[in-house]
DNA sequence: GCTTGACCCTCACGCGACGTGAGGCACCAC
DNA sequence: GTGGTGCCTCACGTCGCGTGAGGGTCAAGC
């Protein structure tokens, strides 16, 4: 009696199920399975309904097996080591070998995604954000919707659409340069005084033209008056222009 | 009739199958029957026997796939891509963040691996190297050889391998200590000009008989003289302890 | 017409280290 | 006896193919 006691006060303090084994080492029940079933750690001891019963023996070779797993070594190696094939130095070296090797893959494969990203940005279609960046912040937000309202249904709208929905942002920035440019013409023939009929003014308005026909929606002579008028119409237009905008009206 | 030999031209000059394919791009024939299997790049014609086509435009899929691979992103995401769910900027931004994250871990893992080589170092039985780097080149060679010969059968040796199989760099630096001090106290006693018999040579022979003792192997007073007989008998035992040696006969 | 390579096809298992249920006993407390 | 928790044993899924096995197809030379 006193030693069936002593037996199982021993089997209680010692023996452990995997549930509590595995909240001690930090490792889940079915990583315990698994090492049971790979011959890894075999617990010396079942219950009689089958429960798997860790002994101090199992404790420390599993606590051998969690060290190095946490270095990343395969469970083979780890068998090896256990069964004393070879050096824990040996493990480890060649172990850190194939680590760094990856390190450098991966170092090199970082570099190659940043290439792959640079040239993204510069091919793809620009963002929201590179606009702003570009035109300033007040560019796509209430205008655009009140623009689409207007003229959204206007064949000159879809064409619009639909190019520069493939400007990359080195396109934008090409645009706005070119746009700058004209702009700068125009002033340039406005301050110039000459008649709105001269030959100054004439290419003046004529690059203007080119420069919606090229980069937005074709664009006639005629319809490019049109388009002078209703620029002259609305005060946003005529602001953009500060000086004297009737001029360009041809 | 034109027109078959034309198409026909045409079909040998678009349409390629698995072979030419994969050695076009670099890839196994067996990754084409994957993406074909999961329906990544599903070429989009096959011979009457079977045989898969690809076209010009399974190729450029195929080239997409291909690239973006290479950056390591999974197949599915590649997959995501194809069909226009989200940018590539996104993919790869994405793709970036858990490479970059995971060369954290790597080199995290480089430095834990380093550590445990350090603590093995310092704590696993010395190495033939970590020998010859205390004790000389001449350490284990000839002499270990003979010396195995001479009283391999002895439990002495037995008693001194296993113990000695056991101990670390740091433990044969301890005994080359000892064992230099130990030699230094017999020195000191014979160059006092003091007899054998006298306190001080008598402390420092029971030195020496300890460190024999507690490093190597079991050794009382008696056996501690014949030790000394046989140190004497050897010259080479004689030339290590230079000065007149008979004196450690006690 | 027959053989011989080279090329193609479709299964189907293997890898590494478990994750994740499914279906069913075992144990303890009420 | 009943409910909750813990344990058990299958067994499939993961990720991107590698690697045969077993068997048709095609163009060329005899």
């Amino acid at each position: 009696m006193d030693d069936m006691t002593t037996t199982s006060q021993h089997t209680a303090r010692m023996e452990l199920t995997v549930g509590q084994v595995a909240e001690r080492f930090g490792v889940t029940v079915r990583t315990l399975h698994h090492y049971d079933a790979v011959g890894l750690v075999v617990p010396s001891a079942r219950t009689h309904a089958g429960y798997r019963l860790y002994t101090d023996a199992d404790l420390a070779r599993l606590a051998t097996v969690v060290t190095y797993r946490r270095l990343d070594l395969p469970l083979d190696e780890v068998q090896d080591l256990l069964d004393g094939d070879g050096t824990a130095e040996e493990h480890l070296r060649r172990r850190r070998a194939v680590v760094v090797s990856r390190l450098g893959e991966l170092t090199e494969l970082v570099a190659a995604i940043d290439r792959a990203l640079e040239r993204e940005m510069n091919d793809r279609p620009a963002t929201t954000e590179d606009l702003e960046e570009l035109f300033g912040d007040g560019f796509g937000e209430e205008y655009t919707a009140e623009a689409e309202e207007r003229w959204g249904d206007t064949d000159a709208w879809t064409q619009s659409r639909e190019r520069t929905g493939r400007y990359t942002k080195a396109d934008w920035a090409e645009v706005k340069a070119e746009a700058e440019a004209v702009d700068a013409g125009l002033v340039a023939a406005l301050a110039s005084g000459e008649p709105p009929t001269s030959e100054r003014a004439m290419d003046a308005a004529e690059a203007h033209r080119m420069h919606i026909h090229t980069r937005f929606y074709d664009v006639d002579a005629a319809f490019h008056r049109a388009l002078a008028d209703m620029y002259v119409a609305d005060p946003r237009f005529t602001r953009t222009y500060e000086d004297r905008a009737p001029g360009l009206a041809q």
